[in-house]
DNA sequence: TAGATGACTCACA
DNA sequence: ATGTGAGCCATCT
């Protein structure tokens, strides 16, 4: 575990619960807003998502994952409503439950 | 060591 | 609205 992934984990582990965040809001929080593919980089390598809640992270538009490692946007969907995340079509309204640090 | 890749984002046509 | 190109960074080949 590389001192970037942990810190992009860290992260995410702030977000609360019933929010999202975007790779971008990562990647800004980390220090550098283009830092965002890096971001999915750490996330696509943890297929870990009892320990991190990746789904809660969504790109700009708030659009869910294409490539949810696990069951697919279906599955991302699932929990994101578990948490009290309001989906529309697999996508959330980030001026709602966007997380902003 | 150099080149390619990606769960991204933004700007522009 | 859709498509293309460029930028930036950490990993992987």
């Amino acid at each position: 575990m590389t001192p970037f992934q942990k810190k992009a984990l860290h992260i995410l582990l702030t977000v609360p619960k019933g929010k999202v965040i975007t790779y971008g809001g990562i990647a800004e929080r980390m220090g550098n807003k283009k830092l965002s593919r890096a971001v999915g980089n750490v996330l696509h390598n943890n297929p870990d998502g009892e320990s991190y809640p990746c789904y809660k992270v969504v790109d700009a538009q708030g659009r869910l994952s294409h490539s949810y490692a696990f069951g697919g946007k279906e599955e991302q969907k699932r929990r994101l409503e578990a948490d009290g995340v309001i989906v529309n079509n697999y996508q959330v309204d980030l001026s709602e439950f966007g997380y902003l640090f």
